[in-house]
DNA sequence: CCTAGTGAACAACCATTGGTTGTGGAGAAC
DNA sequence: GTTCTCCACAACCAATGGTTGTTCACTAGG
């Protein structure tokens, strides 16, 4: 592969024996190989070089992929400077938008992005050093963290209404929670036990709202078009999610105030974790934090305090 | 990578082997030889059999896709059914959706999608074999089509306004191309040359707009963020132009009026295409066809008429 | 038309790789 | 303790993938 790669850059095969520091046969039998598993000519022999053939322009684009896969693979266990491995609930989220602004803020540095279930496999995975770091809302619904990991509020995402033109709030400038008694809200993909359910049992329970998590989950595509197309039901979304946002559908978010809830993202890493990207990380979300329980603003009663960066005692098992 | 990822699967080395048809001490011997390579431990070895080690088990989603991009590198040259290569102008664009929609109903058919530089190069593409079929406004800048390639409009897609909650613009509910004049509209990363920038030139000549495409070109999400911030810019966007909507911004979809500028979408394939798939698409366009020419609409003169699938004389070189 | 030069392919050869079979060792189950 | 399971190591061998030497096809120049 890198073989054809080099080629196709040099346009001979002589030249990408030089870069390759093999003798020309040698490339010639590699193409002549490849050509052969594939059962397709990739090169037209001219008396300058090497052209690409059709197939071989059509085929240029995946090695070159399957290259960069490679080295993805191979840096992703480098010792010395592997990535950082991080947890997000979502690709799509709040977190996902904080780790493309480190990114931004940090290019030199490699991130391993990963969704796991919940918060729970995510402390097993931080405890057994499989990842670095979570995105995570703690402690709901296990038991407090154990005192290896720590954890601080980073964003306290406000939610909002997502509704299709039709919706009966769909003009309002905003709502109320207690305006939100008696309407469908619709969220299917809700993990059952995750700390995200938990946080919505929370909120169904304190305001006597109506959530529905029934349904196969189809993908946010799906959620959109039946939202858009359906005046009775509405769902929330965090203020940061990034949708994506097909013109005609006539989304409207509405913001939720009195009280706004708001999730509360914390990061949650290895206390004895010595990653020194993780440790920038850290430097990089102190500077773009948000205030914390705001007033007018609503959290389950099990978020973490913003102000504790661990609880001081062990949990005693999974309530 | 392939043995790595049947014994994560399987847990145990044994039955690696039974799966890949070798036997057990040269599955062994290819962990060897891939942890040595790695410089790391992808497996605890228990008296039960194999499990991943941390390492191992951050490895294991590259190795996957790296199997995955093997896979898709050789099914692009496969001979008989090789994926349909189509080419787009922008992955956001409506030929996208149009291609997501083909990809819902024909969940069977491989897809190749590539973005080329402009209509020239992709009837140079198409002549020689390269693509299938593209998806472009014909026939400017260049010649007349080839004889030998055929085109049908596909899709008039409306263009609209895009502002930020700003603009002075941003409260209507429709604006009139008239009512455009002397407004900002910024569309950066036009190629010049390409029928693109030809339609937007021609738009322009037409309707006395102002139309700026200087400045570097950051992507989608940098554009959204100025047009957002910056009340006295605005740009054109597909009516099906898919964005990446994050909330807070307050972006506003305009509709145009009084005349609708619509893009004129092609598709574009050589008369002697044999792929099967190509047929299926052709068939499935037909089926989503939507009315050309509609009254109040405006497209430029050089839009090839919606009837004819094809010009009856050769161009005789580009203008 | 002949000659020289360039670039890829073929042939012969050889070190290394990657497979095989046979065997050994460590932990779990009985 | 015995036995079973499962992986690692050793010895061996075919095949891969590299090397050098040479040939072939085409182009350019005189």
């Amino acid at each position: 592969m890198r073989t054809f790669s080099v080629i196709a850059e040099t346009g001979q095969f002589q030249k990408a024996a030089v870069d390759l520091s093999v003798s020309q046969q040698a490339v010639s039998k590699r193409v002549a190989a490849l050509e052969r598993d594939l059962g397709v000519r990739l090169f037209t022999r001219t008396p300058h070089g090497a052209e690409l053939t059709i197939d071989g322009q059509a085929f240029l684009p995946h090695a070159r992929e399957l290259l960069r896969a490679a080295e993805r693979a191979a840096a992703s266990v480098r010792i010395g400077h592997r990535p950082l491995r991080v947890d997000v609930i979502s690709s799509r989220g709040a977190a996902s938008g904080l780790l493309r602004g480190f990114h931004r803020a940090h290019p030199g540095i490699d991130l391993d992005v990963l969704m796991l279930l919940d918060i729970g496999a995510a402390v097993t995975a931080i405890r057994s050093g499989a990842i670095d770091a979570s995105f995570r809302a703690v402690a709901a619904p296990g038991p407090p963290l154990p005192e290896d990991v720590a954890s601080v509020r980073v964003l306290d995402e406000p939610l909002q209404l997502l509704t299709g033109p039709g919706h009966a709030l769909a003009g309002a400038g905003s709502v109320t929670v207690a305006e939100l008694a008696g309407h469908r809200i619709w969220m299917p993909g809700i993990v059952p036990g995750s700390e995200w359910a938990a946080y919505y049992d929370d909120l169904v329970a304190g305001f006597g709202l109506t959530i529905e998590a029934t349904g196969p989950n189809f993908g946010s595509d799906a959620l959109l078009d039946t939202i858009a197309d359906t005046p009775a039901l509405a769902t929330f979304m965090g203020e940061h999610t990034r949708l994506i946002w097909p013109a005609g559908h006539g989304l409207r978010r509405v913001p939720v105030t009195d009280p706004t809830p708001v999730y509360p993202h914390s990061l949650l890493w290895h206390r004895d974790n010595p990653h020194p990207a993780l440790a920038t990380l850290r430097t990089y979300l102190a500077s773009t934090a948000t205030p914390h329980d705001a007033p007018g603003t609503w959290t389950p009663n099990w978020a973490v305090p913003p102000e504790r960066a661990a609880p001081d005692h062990r949990g005693s098992g999974r309530g």
